[in-house]
DNA sequence: AAGATGATTGACCACTCTGGTCAGATATGG
DNA sequence: CCATATCTGACCAGAGTGGTCAATCATCTT
């Protein structure tokens, strides 16, 4: 059959492109080995063949079913009627780790092929996509929210930068964190502790970045 | 001779290092091609190994040589009786510049060995010098600083951290800024607007994270 | 039970590249 | 002119590459 790679139980077809997301995103598409991504599905090689027929038409359609995932899975999520920065940027980030629980291979992926983006060709019907995936991505953070609670002596603009990099800052930490403590249980009840961490950057940021508008910031000595 | 590569100019030593810690930084140890390195030194392969003997040989005096600069051309140069905590990141950006533009792709190395610590074993010599590195790293923001000046209804340590993470985004963006524009010169000159932009940034931060000793926060509404 | 069809495999292919060697060429200095 | 140090790329055995395919296995139909 043409598509026999669709007919296989979800649970296979989600071993061999974990498999081939693990792969790739680590080497990069020159020296990603075929022979390794059948090895780690624990499939033989000429089935992942059987499959994908070559190596390219395999890397496409990963790169298509990573952007499926991220449009599907949270892009498409955001609730832009939420106006308050600082909720919004809360929801995104907790739609993200569970996204991320989930999908991480995936997602690590994508962020390779855009991180060397100048290397890869996308085929033309994913170019579309991806545009349209960088608009949104784009606007997350800024599409109908309130800036008028944001202080004004410092442009809003920066604020919003500031602020983003505080918060990538805050995850690049975490995924270190976990990376040394061999962390692998992402369940919500393993998380809490840092989803409490997070909240309390959260109400420190907005203490910072919003207006003062109860004047409490000059209770100075201790 | 037994140290024929010391023996060589200055500059050829340079191409040499160069091309090696580009090759080993972009593709990992075992990746990493001999041929490449020789290639792009613009040597013979003999020649590399004439050097340095074979491929682990060469990788420790990268390393070496790598420690050596960081020590050096920054970690030795920083003021520690510089107590305000924005003039002493001010100057150790400024240094990390320079250092950056003269050293680039040893610096680079380093970044990726120790990012990818979990996959090398220092020699033993090494890994002292590591250590006594790592120690005044993790210093260098915090030894001997003035933290009086910080506001008090933020823990002084989040504070720090804040402003460390806005700082790695700016310099995140501004590496993204320049691979995008193909930027080559580092000179003086060229990095004028963004020493600009950096500094604009460090006064609203310090506008942000110091006491408010004035009052000047409520002129609310523009 | 026999046959047919699709799914799966790993030995195999031609080829590229690897780290490393070494006989010979070239440069240097006495 | 020799001796010694420097330098080279053809060459090596071995590993690994993407891809093929005859053979096996599994499932279903008749």
């Amino acid at each position: 059959m043409d598509d026999a790679f669709q007919s296989l139980e979800k649970e296979k077809q989600e071993r061999i492109l974990n498999a081939a997301f693990k792969e790739f995103s680590e080497k990069g598409y020159k020296q990603a080995s075929t022979n390794q991504i059948a090895k780690d599905a624990g499939i033989g090689k000429g089935t992942l063949f059987y499959y994908f027929g070559n190596k390219e038409t395999l890397f496409n359609y990963l790169i298509n079913e990573a952007f499926e995932i991220a449009y599907r899975e949270y892009l498409s999520r955001i609730d832009f009627d939420e106006t308050d920065f600082f909720n919004r940027i809360e929801e995104m980030s907790v739609l993200k780790w569970q996204v991320y629980a989930r999908y991480e291979r995936a997602l690590s992926f994508m962020a390779h092929i855009l991180m060397h983006s100048e290397n890869y060709v996308l085929p033309e019907d994913l170019v579309k996509k991806r545009q349209k995936a960088e608009e949104i991505w784009g606007s997350l953070l800024t599409r109908n929210i309130d800036f008028s609670k944001f202080r004004e002596d410092i442009p809003k603009e920066t604020s919003l930068k500031f602020i983003r990099w505080t918060i990538e800052g805050f995850r690049a930490e975490l995924e270190q964190r976990f990376k040394q403590a061999d962390f692998q249980d992402y369940t919500n009840e393993n998380l809490k502790p840092f989803y409490e961490e997070f909240y309390e950057h959260l109400d420190h940021l907005k203490k910072i970045y919003y207006k003062n508008s109860k004047g409490e910031q000059s209770k100075d000595v201790e």
